[in-house]
DNA sequence: TACCGTTGTAAGCAGGTGCTTACACAAGGG
DNA sequence: CCCTTGTGTAAGCACCTGCTTACAACGGTA
């Protein structure tokens, strides 16, 4: 009853396995940890942590199973790596104070390219997820937060930073996860600009009209 | 590897269910209803949806768990039982400009009594779960942003109302569901005061110093 | 006492999960 | 050629999940 179960399944021999435009290797162990690499980070970024299976990451990336736990060791090994990978460029290549705008449009984006960033959607939807699980986003939200403290001068720049990382997080979940009107059709700038007028009290090392 | 398995299983007959004072039943379908209610409201704060598991329910209830589909017909439908039992007296019960505040206590304080209404806590904690579950929780949002968006004057006051929800619920996410340090341990009275400064410009209709 | 509906119990089913194992190819070197 | 090594595959294992079923024990009634 899952909507795609299976349909790699039958295949002769490694013919084509993803889009099978530039790649068509036959036996390349790098490109195929790529592959499932890149399966995994779509569905997790889809459907969370516990829901993503590993029979649908290898079936997306049109490899069999048995390949996931020779590259990776672990389904939660594969998680790491794929929170590894593409988490922190944002991070580390955005100045701090254009930061939580730059991750709220991020979140906000529905059309985005493949490459896009989506750590902190992986984030909300493994949420529930068990505690290692939730032990691996705390990481990356500290990363976050610590960025964000640097925009207040007030000693308790700390905790405003997770408020505003709170907020961020919060309006991921209602509008991608959950789905809430009028916030998931809501134009994105209306959305920017009223979050950061209210954010100004909190953080004034933001900027003052987004 | 579960915290706690079968401890219940090999007992005589019912002669000690739960805590043992002032129940003392041997066979009561509508008290049994009430344990296996009890428990899984627990259970599912807890925990969430999907890892609460009807044999720990109805472990914990201290109650054979083909009772539970007995009483409630299904793991889901019990959920809907609990939900719906203790969900809306907060909502009901508190006016309009105090409901950010008071909700936002409630999430934020740890020790609570065992009539507290944790169904924000449940809703944070099953947000990965199966769709049904995101629409039912999408239920108990929109009661709460419907109330909240009558605090603004401004024509796009339901959206300023889902923005407001959407802090509410990531700072309990980050609170109680990541744990994250600082906000973790922050005193309620200061982030109260912190999110209550910065939402005025949101929400006029909020109190000006809470 | 005999009966019978209600309540409680143990065992099991079908299906899904992460993960493992035994084996079929391909390619390269001696 | 055979043998080894790396790559891909199918099948299966052990466990957990929600849920069901066949049966035992209780308790009131006739």
């Amino acid at each position: 009853m899952r909507e795609a179960m299976q349909e790699v399944a039958a295949r002769p021999a490694g013919e084509a396995r993803r889009g099978g435009a530039a790649g068509e290797h036959r036996r390349d162990a790098q490109s195929t940890r790529r592959l499932l690499l890149d399966a995994a980070s779509e569905l997790f970024a889809e459907r969370g942590y516990e829901r993503a299976t590993v029979r649908d990451i290898a079936a997306r990336a049109g490899v069999n199973q048995a390949l996931l736990f020779r590259y990776f060791g672990s389904k939660k090994a594969l998680f790491g790596e794929v929170m590894a990978r593409g988490g922190h460029e944002q991070l580390r290549s955005t100045p701090a104070e254009r930061l939580f705008d730059v991750a709220l449009r991020g979140m906000l984006a529905e059309g985005r390219g493949p490459g896009a960033d989506r750590s902190l959607e992986v984030c909300l939807r493994s949420i529930g997820g068990s505690d290692e699980i939730a032990e691996a986003l705390r990481g990356l939200g500290d990363e976050y937060a610590e960025v964000l403290a640097t925009l207040s001068r007030a000693e308790d720049g700390a905790l405003r930073g997770d408020l505003a990382l709170s907020w961020l997080l919060g309006i991921g979940l209602m509008r991608v996860v959950v789905g809430k009107e009028p916030l998931a059709s809501a134009d994105p700038n209306t959305v920017s600009r009223l979050v950061g007028e209210a954010l100004g009290s909190l953080l004034e090392g933001l900027p003052k009209t987004e």
